[in-house]
DNA sequence: TGCAAATCACCCATTACGGGTGAACACGCC
DNA sequence: GGCGTGTTCACCCGTAATGGGTGATTTGCA
């Protein structure tokens, strides 16, 4: 189906001097070539799909349909395309509703030429390039929260409740008795000071506790 | 505190060989400076708080206490100090575990020596450096499944329930009765094939249909 | 030896849950 | 124009789960 051995790329980038950048930039290096550059999503999604990309650089913040609301629709147009999302903004939840929605890598938009080229490279290999910044935010989303009031078995039991189990099978399942159950479920409560388990998951959540 | 402005790094790894190798690599690479090296967690927790380390390269798999259980009790000890995971494994499992513990950066150990230094440097500004192919699986953990069979307001509606509200309360906070709370649910049951909430949850987050 | 953690017990009233059946209305698609 | 899908609401049923009070025992680590 490809046409020859380079890396094909798209590009959909409003601003017109780092669309033509990137495109020159990408063109110019032998292993890459530039297959399609546009100036918002609408007019990506209509033609986009015969240029068969291997990688598209995403700007998120476009007028009209934005980036990350146009990223399901391109993964469903093309879904063995990686998408790269090029940004000037690092909010978390920008961040983590593209990589749910697709997104093969995080790139901020300080992030130098060739270092945007061995990111291409990188998702054609199978790897996930973020930029630094953007790197810690995802590891720090994983991190607990190591002074929690909660001991480890009201922690466990905790995330028992969280996945929607009853009292009764998690019971079962710790082989320990309803009434233990209970009884951590009356310490968690206290510790956190709410009183039920929707607002428990909630404050243990906000706290990185669970 | 700090004798120089060289970024000190601690090194924990039973094996000789590669203890050597990294400590010889690090030790002669200017502005970096090797302040320990250990052959176990135990021995390490016991001196390591003298070297005041930057940074601390900890492989995973090691006889006696494994690196992962040592996480929290070197991040207790050294809570300033951020610590690189090195190991020969990708297993999910144990990667979600260490940056939940408080790993600021994963590689494994086919990594160049010199992206090695690199990621300590990108380590002590803030990054959170990854191997291409650990990084590809943390944003794979986030990626939504787009063929899900649940409509918006199904997968609206199971996203409250993962969160422990009951349904009344769901009704109240959508705006919408709580006999079509209930129905959306009877909806949800039958296309996960499902017969409760824990169930729900669970078939749901394993298909990351939430 | 003492304190925190984990275990179990029995009390109470209220609410939530799972399932069946049916129906209205809006919207897009052929 | 009609058909399917998605969203909304209604009324039925019985069982199970929840939140809270009070108190007691045992185990393990410091």
């Amino acid at each position: 189906m490809k046409r020859d051995l380079d890396i094909r790329v798209a590009i959909i980038e409003d601003d017109e001097t780092i669309r033509e950048g990137y495109a020159f930039l990408i063109g110019n290096t032998s292993g890459y070539k530039v297959v399609g550059a546009y100036r918002s999503c609408e007019e990506a999604l209509k033609k986009i799909a015969n240029d068969d990309p291997d990688v598209i650089l995403l700007d998120v913040e476009l007028p009209g349909v934005s980036g990350v609301e146009a990223l399901p629709k391109l993964k469903k147009l093309l879904p063995e395309t990686h998408i790269l999302i090029l940004t000037v903004y690092e909010q978390e939840m920008l961040i983590f509703r593209a990589l749910g929605n697709g997104a093969a890598g995080y790139l901020t938009k300080n992030t130098p030429p060739e270092k945007i080229v061995a990111a291409i490279h990188e998702v054609m290999e199978g790897g996930g390039p973020m930029s630094a910044h953007i790197a810690r935010m995802v590891i720090s989303s994983f991190k607990r929260n190591e002074s929690t009031p909660l001991t480890r078995r009201e922690t466990e039991i905790l995330e028992q409740i969280a996945t929607g189990k009853s009292r009764k099978r998690i019971a079962e399942e710790l082989f320990i008795d309803l009434e233990t159950v209970k009884s951590h479920i009356k310490n968690i409560y206290h510790k956190l000071d709410v009183h039920s388990k929707a607002d428990a998951i909630k404050a243990a959540k906000d706290n990185k506790f669970i």
